[in-house]
DNA sequence: CGGTCGGCCCGCC
DNA sequence: CGGCGGGCCGACC
């Protein structure tokens, strides 16, 4: 399995109406350090994978502000209940895994 | 909150 | 091989 392949199945698991972090995704993926990765997988990724849900650790989105690509991302989030408050959404509230969960818990609960 | 800096690890010349 | 930049991140001020 090649690591493109483990960073869209972490992708895969994010539910609906909440966002998960490049770095957390790279973690969940088994490949710690590479948030970067991450980013460049997930600007070629198909439309079966919901891309849109991955955010930087700011809250905020990683393309440039006011960009089709920006505006179709925040569409989506707003699409299924994820509120922004300027440009950037509450990690606490929105993010996933949950901030004080370990990574381990987060692995345990969805199997 | 915003801005900088250093560190990090690719992927592509 | 060497250099460079990228949908990053945490620490710090």
């Amino acid at each position: 399995m090649s690591d493109a392949d483990r960073i869209l199945t972490a992708v895969k698991r994010i539910p609906r109406g909440r966002v998960s972090t490049y770095g957390a995704v790279a973690d969940l993926a088994g490949l710690p350090r590479r948030a970067r990765l991450v980013g460049t997988v997930l600007k070629h990724a198909s439309s079966r994978v919901p891309w849109f849900r991955v955010i930087n650790s700011s809250g905020r989105i990683s393309l440039p502000a006011g960009s089709d690509a920006y505006l179709r991302q925040k569409k989506k989030l707003e699409a299924e209940g994820v509120i922004f408050r300027g440009d950037r959404v509450d990690l606490r509230r929105y993010g996933w895994p949950a901030r004080d969960e370990t990574l381990d818990e987060a692995l345990w609960r969805m199997g």
